[in-house]
DNA sequence: CCCAATTGATCAAACCTTTGATGATTCCGA
DNA sequence: TCGGAATCATCAAAGGTTTGATCAATTGGG
């Protein structure tokens, strides 16, 4: 790779990859191009959808996009243990205690100890967290289907498809997941 | 959607996708449950690739995932004004102004006032930047291989070109970008 | 039964991100 | 040419994330 190359002139968003991809081959040989060029799509693509569903939908509503996954999962699953709440959201606990903070002063959802384990504890949406994912969860599903209509039913299901196994392989690739 | 309902003892982060689309499908008619479905999986599938390579290759070598894309970028593309810097790693001026602070300070970058435009800002990577990117970047392709490696070839080819379609399609979905 | 190991939650420090405001430069039309 | 508008960068405040440490409650082997 030189040290000085000048960037093509036109290096913008969507052609970054492309870019990237046909450089790093060209100049380093042994890269596998097209594991690169997979993961810089995936990354670009959900950063994509989830900027637009943060900043159209649950910002201008007061709540930000890892909020709303904490509240979606209590009004789907129901009074649960933090613990579970954590995983299922796909945050560390230690992120999930400060997020809840934040939901916890702005009214949204209530911590209590658990009965039987002194140390759990038990989270569940108050009136005004109910309130809070009733409208939004609305818009914010009119606004995946707006990105799903891009791809054919039948693409929608092939890229989910695709999606799974690709995360039932982290076992085989053994990834780090989060604590 | 019911207020009180026990989440099932089993939920797990493998099983909620399942869960919250059978469950929201059956109390909310009017759900897309397939757009529903795909930006759930995107984003899990995402954040569980971008988590292994931020923990277990970029943080142990002193980056974080956004220092070293912005590292990465300027590898690949050569010193380049800051405003083609954030747009082509997807992120904010404002938030790439204060990722720069981290890299200056660790010696990875330069700052330089632009010649022909004394506002625009000019971005080259040091020796140090260079060295912190030739190790980084191995490791960090070696674990995008083994992700791939889920896949068949013609899988890969058919993730990248659906998720390609996908966000072609935010212009018809009129999504809001970052700024 | 008791103490060490484990588990659940929080804290602390460092960082990155968002939105909105502020300053400095440059551009462009009257 | 002059002055308002647009552009580039940074700042400020509020929030969320990470890793590693700390503290309390519970569990389990001797």
């Amino acid at each position: 790779m030189t040290h000085n190359t000048a960037p093509p002139s036109d290096l913008t968003f969507w052609s970054f990859v492309d870019y990237a991809v046909q450089k790093a081959e060209r100049e380093l040989p042994s890269v596998d191009a097209e594991a690169m060029r997979m993961v810089l799509t995936l990354n670009r693509a959900t950063s994509m959808v989830i900027y637009d569903l943060e900043s159209s939908v649950h910002r201008p509503r007061g709540l930000t996009w890892p909020g709303f996954r904490v509240i979606f999962a209590l009004w789907l699953a129901g009074p649960m243990e933090a613990k579970t709440t954590a995983e299922i959201s796909g945050m560390s606990r230690a992120a999930l205690s400060a997020l809840l903070n934040t939901l916890e002063r702005d009214g949204l959802i209530v911590r209590e100890r658990s009965e039987h384990d002194r140390r759990a504890l038990q989270l569940s949406l108050t009136e005004a967290g109910y309130g809070a994912i009733l409208g939004g969860f609305r818009a914010h599903n009119r606004r995946e289907s707006a990105w799903a209509e891009a791809l054919e039913p039948d693409e929608r299901h092939e890229l989910v498809r695709l999606l799974n196994k690709l995360m039932a392989g982290s076992t085989t690739a053994r990834a780090k997941f989060r604590s």
